[in-house]
DNA sequence: TGCTTGATGTCAGATACTGACGCAAGCCGT
DNA sequence: ACGGCTTGCGTCAGTATCTGACATCAAGCA
């Protein structure tokens, strides 16, 4: 039997979104959070970095996600596709959101009213942008195609999870990503159909 | 002759901008700021919301600066043109910084070193952008074409303005920016051109 | 002169964070 | 079984950011 009750940073995570959600961002104070959960301030600022950081600790863990689904398809299919592989790595990302839509709901919904969390959402959306184009670049994609198609992902990703998050029939993020990367599909192909032309003297 | 110095505001920029410079922002306390200027604490924040508006309250008459462009272009050239618009609103706001390099870079060379700000500055690009489409659609630039070129022209500042803050002879933003805008031009050619085609055909 | 206005000062908090240290349970090697 | 080490948390004292309520005093105006 251990001292205290474990999963002390989830008990923290779970109970911050709660009252987020039900009082606002700056109506809670730490101290609200730490008396739900049982422990003391110093507690709660020995887990997470800031007052923040309980809404953004786990992108680490997000983030090796990405990176992780964009090497696996580079060890199969090889870097020819980089565009194939950074859609390969939202793919990932979305799956490991699929089960979790209420709490990415309450979460959007507190970010909503703070400028301040926006602005490291922000943040983290660039870096993981960064991320991702690194481990194409480092993985053989020429660094200009994994800047594309870095760009291309991501916003396909960033149409679909809000689609996912408004609509009111739960439709699976999987199949709104997929549908998002076909919409950009058909929008950029004039675009890349005349580079390739240029580039390889090939057509289709 | 008034009981105080007037431009208390200016003033509490000026220092606080040399001070975050030289000790970096997170060891500038609030409190270095207003002995250095001789007024209390209380006063510079009532002056700025918070430590971080001392280096983002500007952005509301920048913004104005980047709306009057835009509605300055459409009234003498009409709607016809939005990314001419878009850009005739980023070379207004180019030629309003141009005299203030020196307050620029230092202004960069703080906000590197913190995430905070970055997030804060990536938030306030992101109104600009908003409101920019917004004065475009409102003066009769279709929707779509108001995304792209806002996209566009802000894309083009960006890369304009960092190359004016990076190279060490200070070359004039005005002239880097009518750079970059063209560099994004011969990128976006075949695209659009491929998209014209279509359009027109389709139409006419 | 007397009244109002506006920018500032003063003071007393609330809230977010940090460093130093102490405590007790579990684990581990002997 | 023993003692030390580690881990997770508590306690306490302190600093920094930010806010509300109220006071002050020059300047402008009636």
């Amino acid at each position: 039997m251990s001292r205290w009750e474990p999963g002390t940073a989830d008990r923290l995570r779970l109970a911050a979104l709660e009252l987020f959600v039900e009082r606002g961002y700056d109506a809670t104070t730490v101290d609200d959070i730490v008396e739900q959960v049982g422990v003391t301030q110093r507690t709660f600022f020995r887990h997470f970095a800031d007052k923040e950081e309980v809404l953004f600790d786990e992108d680490a863990s997000m983030q090796q996600v990405l990176l992780d689904g964009a090497q696996t398809y580079l060890r199969r299919h090889g870097p020819r596709n980089g565009l194939a592989a950074a859609r390969a790595a939202t793919a990932a990302l979305a799956r490991s959101f699929e089960a979790e839509r209420e709490r990415h709901r309450a979460r959007r919904q507190v970010l909503a009213d703070v400028p301040a969390l926006q602005g490291r959402q922000l943040v983290k959306q660039e870096r993981w942008g960064e991320a991702l184009r690194d481990t194409l670049a480092q993985n053989g994609v020429p660094p200009v195609d994994a800047s594309v198609a870095v760009a291309v992902a991501v916003a396909a990703l960033q149409l679909a999870y809000s689609e996912w998050l408004t609509a009111n029939r739960s439709r699976r993020l999987h199949s709104l990503l997929m549908a998002a990367d076909a919409r950009l599909d058909s929008v950029l192909t004039p675009a890349r159909a005349e580079r390739d032309v240029s580039r390889t003297g090939r057509n289709r």
